[in-house]
DNA sequence: CTTACTGCAAACCATTTGCAGGTGC
DNA sequence: GCACCTGCAAATGGTTTGCAGTAAG
């Protein structure tokens, strides 16, 4: 729920138009649901302005993913659910051999983290979450 | 790269019938990628049998997901993945508040452990894991 | 012999694209 | 003013469905 102009303000930064289309696709994130299909986006943004067209929907879900701002997951048989990429704090990877730690980007977690949510309704800490293997090293010196 | 046999076992036991069209795809599957999108299993069958149909395919496997045989990953932007059941075991989703735990499959696990391997070459152990939380019931009596 | 299953073709639905006109900077 | 962005409409691509014929049991 957080404020959109810190976002806008980013994508003037970056050289990229500031159109109200733009504009009412992040307000939707900051008022509507956390996680929301193109069309949910869409319906928000209509109430805004109904001559809005599906396809910059779209194009400017596309774009916004592109710049780190957005993030996508997929569900068998659903439409895509995009989602704010916020803060994004990291995870780590630790080998139960060499004991060496990792980093790997919660975009990685996400997916499942999501999932427990819509699916099972459990609000997963997974903001520093460790997990245990083997790393590609210690795998090749195995064979 | 089980054998397929106990699988037409089991359709025929449920009452299902066994046709040379679910017997090439079980087949493909004992013989190919552990993972494969419906359009790569067409292509396997097709060494068999090239006049088996794509919804006949696409009918199959959704029946197989119902049966359990089967289980379908979706990745943002690509065709549906689907592999075989097979030995699928359960992780556990605790909650910090009412201490209760949860199962879930490990189909949803699956898709994490998936991109570890392919893009950190890490080998996690997600045999049994368990993540905390805060479960559907608690968030509900927390607002 | 019954009815579940198949092939075919058309429909479907989310998403993408080409293009001509509009608008932010 | 110029490139980027938008609306529109048509195309795309994966998946589903209706129907008439076929074959498993």
């Amino acid at each position: 729920m957080g404020s959109y102009q810190p976002l806008i303000d980013m994508l003037r930064h970056k050289g990229l138009r500031v159109t109200p289309q733009r504009e009412m696709i992040l307000i939707a994130f900051s008022e509507g649901h956390s996680h929301m299909t193109a069309e949910q986006i869409l319906e928000k943004v209509h109430q805004h302005s109904p001559s809005v067209n599906i396809a910059t929907i779209y194009r400017n879900l596309d774009m916004l993913r592109e710049y780190g701002i957005l993030t996508v997951t997929a569900l068998p048989g659903q439409p895509l659910e995009w989602e704010l990429a916020d803060s994004v704090p990291h995870h780590h990877l630790v080998c139960t051999h060499c004991h060496g730690v990792q980093q790997i980007p919660d975009e990685m977690v996400k997916e499942l983290s999501g999932r427990l949510l819509t699916q099972h309704g459990f609000h997963a800490d997974l903001k520093h979450l460790a997990l245990s293997g083997i790393c590609h090293d210690c795998a090749e010196h195995m064979k």
